[in-house]
DNA sequence: TTAGTTAGCGTATTTTTGACGTTAACTTTG
DNA sequence: CAAAGTTAACGTCAAAAATACGCTAACTAA
C-alpha cells in the first residue's frame, strides 16, 4: 500500500469543455497559449479553459467557477464525464515549461477532472474571455493543443453525443425561441449525421416540453415555421416518460 | 485564479466497487472496518476497498492493482465512472480519526475516482480479501458504509445498469459455462426488474457472440438446457453491429 | 404415474422506425 | 406578375422491433 503525504499529491484540476453553436456548426470554446519553443520562436497553440482547485474548492464549484469566470455564465449545465490521469500527462517540455513560468511552481502531475457544458453563445458576454483570447472553434478544425487537451474534447464530445440521444440537452445550446429546424441542424451537427426533417420533427414533436409558440418566422424566403420553446417544468414532470430518441 | 501548491493538494485515492453475482442476488464487495467511537465503544462498519495513488501511478492502474490485491484477479472489466471531491466528503469524525490511525498522516481532503469492476465470484481467491475481511454484500442491503461510500456504490449501480443496455458486460459475472436462464437472472438483478424469459432468449440470442456448446445441465428437475459461452473474439469483431438491447 | 419445473419453440398484436410523397406559404428573380 | 426556389408541416406505407402469451419437450421428485 502505498503511503499518501501531502507533499506527493498531484495537483488536481479541471478543465471544462465548452459547447456551443453558431452559424450551423458545433464549437468548443478554446483559450490561445503563448509559449517559447525550444528553438526560442514565439509560437501559440491552444487549451481548454480550466483551473487548479483550490483545496478547500468542491470540484463541480470550481468547474461552475471557471464556466463562469469564461462567459459570464451562470446556471449552466454541465457535467462531469471523466478523470485524466496519467502520470505522463504533462511531459512535454512546452507543457511543463508553461505550468512553471504561469504558476511559478514546480508541479509535478496534474489530475484532472473534465466536465462538458452546453451553452447559448449568443447569451455570452463576459470580459474574461476576451482578455484570454479565447474563440470558439468548430469541433471539426481542432488546431494542435496544450497536454492532452484533444483527447479530453474528444472524449468530451463522445459523452455528449450519449447525452444527446437520452436527454433533452440540446436546448441549452439554442435561444429561448427557435424552430424545429433549428433544433434538427443543432442535433446534427452534434451527432455528425443528416436526418431525415419528417421523421425528426414526428419523434421530437412526441415530447410534451417542446412548447409550441403564436409567433412565426418572418422575412425567411420559404414557409414561416412556428417557434417553440423548451419547458425546463413539464420535463421534469415527465422525466421518467421521456427516454430518448434512437436516431 | 487559485494558487496550486504541493503542500496544499488533496490527497488522491481509487475506490472500487466491485459488482459479483451469487445465489441469484446482485453483490458488492465490502471491507469490515474496526473503529472506536466517541463514547469509547468498538464499533464496525463497511467501506469500499480502495487505496491512496503514489505520485507516479497511473489511476486506471491504481485501479487494477486495488482489484487485484483484493480478488486475486488480473485483466478484469474495469470502467472509471465518476470522481467523488466535495472537500467535505471526510468530514465524520469518525472518518477521520480513522484516517489517522491507519495511515499515520493527517489528511485534509481526499478526492477520490471511482470505479466498478465486474468479476466472477468463484473464481477469486486471495488472502488478501481474507485477512482484511472483505465480504459480499447483496445491493439490496447495504449496511452503513465509511464516508460517501453509499452515494458510489449508487451512482455505479447506475452507471452498470446503463452499461448493461448497451454492452455485453454480464458474462463477466458469469463461469464461462451458462445458461440462458443464468443470464437473464443476471440481468433481472441487475436491472432490478422481471422479464419474459421467451422474449429475453430471443433477444439475446440475436447476438452472434454467445454461442451454443454441446454440452447440457445434468441433475435438474426439469428439461436440461443447453450451456453457452460468451466469445469475446466475435464480439470484438462485430462490436458496431450490436448496440444493446432495450428491456 | 403424476405433478412440478424450466427449456425452447412459436404466434399474434402493437409500436417504432425509416423511406418518401405532397401541399402550403413565403421570398427572390427574370 | 409569373415562375422558381425554399422550407414547413402534414401524411402514407412497409419493414422491423417490442410485447404479450400459448404450447410442447424433457427432466426430477414424490
Amino acid at each position: 500500500m502505498s503511503i499518501p503525504g501531502r507533499n506527493i499529491n498531484p495537483t488536481i484540476s479541471v478543465d471544462c469543455v465548452i459547447f456551443g453553436f453558431s452559424t450551423n456548426q458545433l464549437k468548443v470554446l478554446l483559450i490561445e497559449r503563448s509559449f517559447t519553443d525550444r528553438s526560442g520562436i514565439e509560437s501559440k497553440d491552444y487549451k481548454l479553459p480550466g483551473d487548479f482547485i483550490s483545496i478547500n474548492e468542491d470540484l463541480d464549484l470550481a468547474a461552475s467557477r471557471t464556466l463562469e469566470e469564461m462567459t459570464g455564465l451562470r446556471d449552466i449545465f454541465l457535467c462531469q464525464f471523466a478523470v485524466f490521469g496519467k502520470p505522463d500527462r504533462i511531459s512535454n517540455p512546452v507543457d511543463m515549461e508553461w505550468l512553471l513560468e504561469t504558476t511559478g511552481l514546480e508541479i509535478q502531475r496534474v489530475v484532472t477532472a473534465a466536465y462538458y457544458s452546453l451553452i447559448n453563445i449568443g447569451e455570452t458576454n463576459t470580459d474574461f474571455a476576451i482578455k484570454n483570447s479565447a474563440s470558439w472553434i468548430d469541433v471539426k478544425q481542432i488546431p494542435k493543443l496544450a497536454f492532452d487537451h484533444a483527447d479530453i474534447i474528444e472524449q468530451g464530445l463522445i459523452r455528449l453525443q450519449l447525452s444527446l440521444r437520452s436527454e433533452p440537452i440540446g436546448f441549452e445550446m439554442l435561444p429561448e425561441k427557435f424552430t424545429i429546424r433549428d433544433l434538427q441542424i443543432l442535433y446534427e451537427a452534434i451527432l455528425d449525421c443528416t436526418l431525415d426533417n419528417r421523421n425528426f420533427r414526428k419523434k421530437i414533436l412526441k415530447s410534451s416540453y417542446l412548447v409550441q409558440l403564436d409567433e412565426k418566422q418572418t422575412g425567411v424566403a420559404h414557409k414561416p415555421a412556428h417557434y417553440y420553446r423548451f419547458d425546463r417544468y413539464i420535463y421534469e414532470k415527465h422525466k421518467k416518460e421521456s427516454l430518448g430518441f434512437n436516431f
